[in-house]
DNA sequence: ATCAAAACTTCACGCGCGTAAAAATTTGTT
DNA sequence: AACAAATTTTTACGCGCGTGAAGTTTTGAT
């Protein structure tokens, strides 16, 4: 270490003994160099410890080595999980995620894809705020930069888009709830912020029908993704004014039925589906803190694991085949019922 | 916008009629320019919606406008919360802040530190690991990149700490608890990641003296980040056991608390400060999820809009000082006690 | 040993912008 | 109107690296 002069790639090209151009390829790609040479460089790697400047790296090359997560709200610890898996699957590929939250924000929303668009990413992973997202703006984005859509698909955007499949939830909770006892009602926000809501609602009422049961929906007030509030304040009022037609509930997702179950809790509603009991409550996403609520939370849960793959992996080959698919692929994965003490 | 040519600043300079050194001016600072002058540029901005190129302007500067930030664990809402505070004011002054989580990993955060030396950026928010973190690492990273700690303060790194009082935190809670019914005992895991935690169990302890009440700690197994099964797993088996020497449980953390309490629902004991309830459990952080548990968690909670605005406050000075201050500052700002049903 | 393919070296240019220096212009003050 | 201060323009260089073209060396198969 004592020639601390290695500043530039030509400087550390003379020191490695290799010419800068080729030095240059191994940072791009360092399998794109042979054998012996990749040897060479990686031995003065170590002695230098030499990085090359990202700005004057980007300047010039087409695409970057950049991938963009944006997700609406990582308060969210659903989002923060599959952020978590995603990121680590970007880095071992090579590339460098830059994390971005809408924080349930048009505007920001916004934003963040206008400074991402001067990021050159070579492509995007975005799960978009749903109904109020920018519509025009997304759209133009991803004709600019190769999108992948997560969590909740917005029609015909991005190349490709991979969810979970509501209908498989709600299929799910559904049969069971209306085999093991009364038949479920269905719990939801007025003006979810997100598409899966109605799709959820739409699949619940779809297998009510297919089931000849009577559908029951109860729609609660309120706005944004304050959901816990929502589902308490909604359950308050509900069970204050002995609006339950059922003696099961089963909520849009699970951060509505946390916030139903502290109601129910303050209440004095026992929920579960022991002895005793007055309630069920079941709900959908399978949401980290579902399994230590009170009861813990019967729940229809996403695949994380499985979904998170499949967004890299598609965002990877979208990269590969140079930013666009023949059509636009759209990919649904099955849920996992997790039964537990509420339901 | 007839005329898509503007590509460079170069192009854009001639389109607003104004030289290129100075609309470079303008964009490094809209202030340092003739107040005519910046009229006409952002005139011509509204026309053509040119963006300079970061990379390019990165390659020169001598130092960006990037903040970076960093967090230890985002999937827990603690810290999700913080930063989403964090990051608005930081682009509301102007910069552009990227936000890594170490998820909980010492070598994640040691190749974050190494990625973001070469980001240039203005200045680091750094939530450290804590007992994981590599201190020599840190300390190296603090020397090139002005830096501000905040969450958990690391001895002597980093220009200034800003976190919580962790002293206020605990007496708040000791002194209600002790004065309202039975001593407290404190509830912690073996070996917690965060010193914090241990800050608070000594708050505990000399809290139990002066106030001349025998103290009682219950150290549970575990370690890792995640706290909620640990005390659950910790809550369980303390039951079973029947080793609560006193029917009130101090949680050394809110998440720990979580934990805990599921354990107490799920063995039938009635937490709460009501009549005919067996066990009062509080806590401190006022956790997003604390008002959600059932019942409803008693603890001691961070200021967070105080303790982000000052953290914020404190890089942006730092910054301005050239990066470096006189001495190395720490502030801690006390808790709020929040009285639910719990406790 | 022979030869074409593969990989490397040398040379050179340019990316888009920061920034310094000197000259020209505008501004505000007396 | 005169002049110094403030600002802008002109000119020019360089940042660190990507990348292409042309020539040279190495490789591996025959």
């Amino acid at each position: 270490m004592r020639e601390q002069k290695i500043r530039t790639m030509e400087d550390f090209a003379a020191a490695s003994g290799i010419s800068r151009p080729t030095v240059s390829k191994y940072f791009n790609d360092p399998d794109s160099v042979r054998r012996s040479t990749r040897q060479k460089i990686e031995e003065a790697l170590e002695r230098f410890e030499y990085r090359p400047n990202i700005f004057a790296m980007n300047q010039n090359r087409r695409a970057t080595k950049n991938i963009g997560i944006i997700v609406p709200y990582l308060a969210d610890p659903f989002f923060a999980e599959i952020v978590r898996v995603i990121e680590r699957r970007c880095i071992d590929a090579g590339f460098s995620p830059s994390l971005f939250s809408s924080h349930g924000e048009r505007e920001r929303e916004i934003d963040i894809l206008d400074n991402l668009r001067s990021l050159k990413p070579a492509g995007v992973l975005l799960a978009p705020l749903g109904r109020q997202s920018d519509k025009p703006a997304i759209e133009a984005f991803c004709r600019d930069v190769p999108t992948v859509l997560f969590d909740s698909s917005i029609e015909g955007m991005g190349e490709a888009f991979v969810g979970s499949d509501n209908y498989s939830f709600v299929s799910q909770t559904v049969e069971y709830l209306s085999r093991t006892g009364d038949r479920p009602c269905f719990f939801e926000m007025m003006h979810p912020a997100n598409p899966n809501a109605n799709k959820r609602r739409d699949a619940y009422l779809s297998m009510m029908q297919r089931l000849q049961l009577e559908p029951h929906v109860l729609r609660v007030a309120g706005e944004g993704w304050g959901f816990e509030e929502i589902g308490r304040q909604g359950g308050l009022k509900l069970l204050a004014e002995d609006g339950l037609p059922t003696n099961t509930v089963l909520c849009s997702n699970d951060r509505l039925a946390i916030g139903f179950l502290a109601a129910c809790y303050e209440k004095g509603v026992r929920v579960g589906r022991a002895e005793g009991c007055d309630l069920r409550v079941a709900s959908h996403d399978g949401h980290p803190f579902s399994q230590f609520t009170c009861p813990s939370l019967t729940t229809s849960a996403h695949d994380y694991a499985t979904v998170s793959e499949h967004v890299v992996k598609t965002l990877f080959r979208l990269i590969e085949s140079g930013g666009r698919f023949e059509k636009r692929e759209e990919t649904l994965f099955p849920a996992r019922l997790i039964m537990r003490d509420s339901a």
